[in-house]
DNA sequence: TGGGTGTCTGAATGATGTTCAAATATCAAA
DNA sequence: TTTGATATTTGAACATCATTCAGACACCCA
């Protein structure tokens, strides 16, 4: 046994699918080719970023969500923007934006349960520049990515 | 003209993707038949909901992006579960999460601009059921989805 | 009206997804 | 340890699809 479920729910997180031209082209009614020169086109413009794949989160063991706030120390230790940057980088982080107001940045955070959220945290806590955090835990997941679930 | 795009989008948003059997069999260096088998398995196990494609939505008129808080009144106008999910159902809601505490929902919300989101506001505060909200404007996007802005 | 650019399309081609039967691995019960 | 039932892996054959290209067509502006 490969164990090759891991090494797709990874690459399939970010990439590895692309569009379906021949399904989309008799859908709409149009020739697989104007399908092609179409999506081409929002690729090299910019508009699509990847294609990927949706789970089922619970079912892939990351049936935890939280919504984490994060207060950055006003004080000049390190860049706002790295530590940002870097926060986002962690896998378990599924979008991460700056605020204006009381909390500096908003992360939506996908773990298996309450204890690997528990090391996360410790984790984010511990770095450079991180004042404080306030966790909103998701109690049922209705919409995600705009998929319904 | 056919205006193709507007009508990509939409189907990207959801699906129409698929896949890439063969890059993900050199990438990992097994059989194209061992990916086909195992990525099949993680869809009738569930583990998959759907394969689309994540947009620079800055590029697709959809730049401002807001998180929403949602108040229920408590009294028993209409059931709590039918209003988010109707809520869940507007296309510029990217998430929803039932919470507990002060808050009974958070969104997150896309639209053009400003005035796009007003309008949506006004919808949401207009249902029955809807007691009130609070709006929390990301100021940059670092990463949603997923994937990296 | 005319030319330049962008978009659409059918047909040909190369690449890819899918299927299948056989080989191999896994695991639990005897 | 052996056995058998089940799950996984694999190469080869086949069906489907993405991609390319040249020509037709639409659009816009001077």
């Amino acid at each position: 046994m490969k164990n090759i479920r891991p090494k797709l729910i990874e690459l399939f997180k970010q990439g590895y699918c692309t569009p379906q031209i021949a399904r989309i082209a008799r859908t709409i009614s149009e020739a697989s080719a104007t399908i092609h020169y179409n999506i081409k086109k929002l690729e090299t413009e910019g508009a699509i970023r990847t294609y990927k794949a949706v789970f089922d989160y619970k079912n892939i063991g990351e049936g935890f969500c939280v919504y984490l706030f994060v207060k950055l120390t006003s004080k000049a230790g390190a860049d706002p923007d790295t530590i940002v940057t870097e926060i986002a980088r962690y896998g378990e982080v599924e979008s991460a934006d700056l605020l204006a107001g009381e909390w500096d940045m908003i992360l939506k955070v996908r773990t298996k349960d309450q204890d690997d959220y528990y090391d996360l945290l410790k984790a984010i806590l511990a770095r450079e520049g991180v004042e404080k955090t306030s966790s909103l835990i998701s109690l049922k997941q209705v919409k995600a990515e705009f998929v319904l679930l």
